[in-house]
DNA sequence: TTCTTAGTTTAGACATAGTCTAAGTTAGGA
DNA sequence: TCCTAACTTAGACTATGTCTAAACTAAGAA
């Protein structure tokens, strides 16, 4: 049974087998895939699965909170099923490999109150990027 | 004399009308706008400027290294004038407004060694999201 | 000045990512 | 069992961005 999926059902989310399926496919790998990516996998296992699905039921996991969405390079959004604790991302220049890190202090903290403009600030995240020890090499 | 349209042509870079008025719109505000904002803004003083070279010449102008673009929230890129110097970005989740805004601390020195899993991290920025006092109202 | 040529611009077709709609299906309670 | 609300589906639609082919423009050569 998938981590994941206990999550979702505490949100008395009916389980379907679709959503098993997306789901399962969300955790099943280390790397954070894009819609399309998770489409294509889940269809291997369901392949009536419709894209409609699978978009709704992305959207509707990020509503719950149980996996976050990541818009970073390129034109498609990625998603994270690790939404449990706040964490930040290391990207490697390049090839391109992210990995989750986690900062010794909140963000916000460093946002002076003349720097805010009046917004009510409630989420922060920051990108790190360099190179990686098998790119440092190359 | 716009300060971009200098920098630009310092790279040999032929300033054509159409160039000129893209430059200026991009620089002639603190926000950062979408590619459709700026064909928008841009044909108020150019009407039959196309959407095709506000694409060509933001594209262009990124691979000079002029200006920065800004894969964020939403399904647009949005564009920052300022290439130079080190800064973040706050959004509004209502609205998309984006700001650059200045932290009191460098963000890498939130990140312990044993969080960069061997990676030599050359940058960092920070998102902060909230919502700006227009959206806080309605 | 006129010619040549490379660079630039244009309209609109095309591509990709994501959302919406209307109809059909399914699950769980009365 | 039936009823109803939730869910799924195919495909149309929207939004964002890229590509193409033809026309235009500017700068140097003759």
């Amino acid at each position: 049974m998938s981590d994941l999926v206990t999550r979702l059902r505490r949100h008395n989310w009916r389980i379907t087998p679709q959503r098993r399926v997306i789901a399962e496919t969300l955790e099943g790998s280390h790397v954070h895939f894009t819609a399309e990516e998770i489409l294509e996998r889940a269809c291997e296992r369901m392949p009536e699965l419709s894209r409609a699905t699978v978009y709704n039921t992305l959207n509707e996991m990020v509503a719950l909170g149980e996996i976050l969405e990541l818009t970073l390079e390129g034109r498609s959004k990625r998603y994270d099923p690790n939404a449990d604790h706040e964490h930040h991302h290391l990207i490697c220049e390049g090839c391109g490999l992210m990995k989750d890190v986690h900062t010794v202090a909140d963000p916000a903290d460093w946002l002076p109150g003349d720097e805010r403009h009046g917004f009510t600030v409630t989420r922060s995240s920051v990108t790190y990027r360099g190179l990686c020890p098998d790119c440092q090499g190359a």
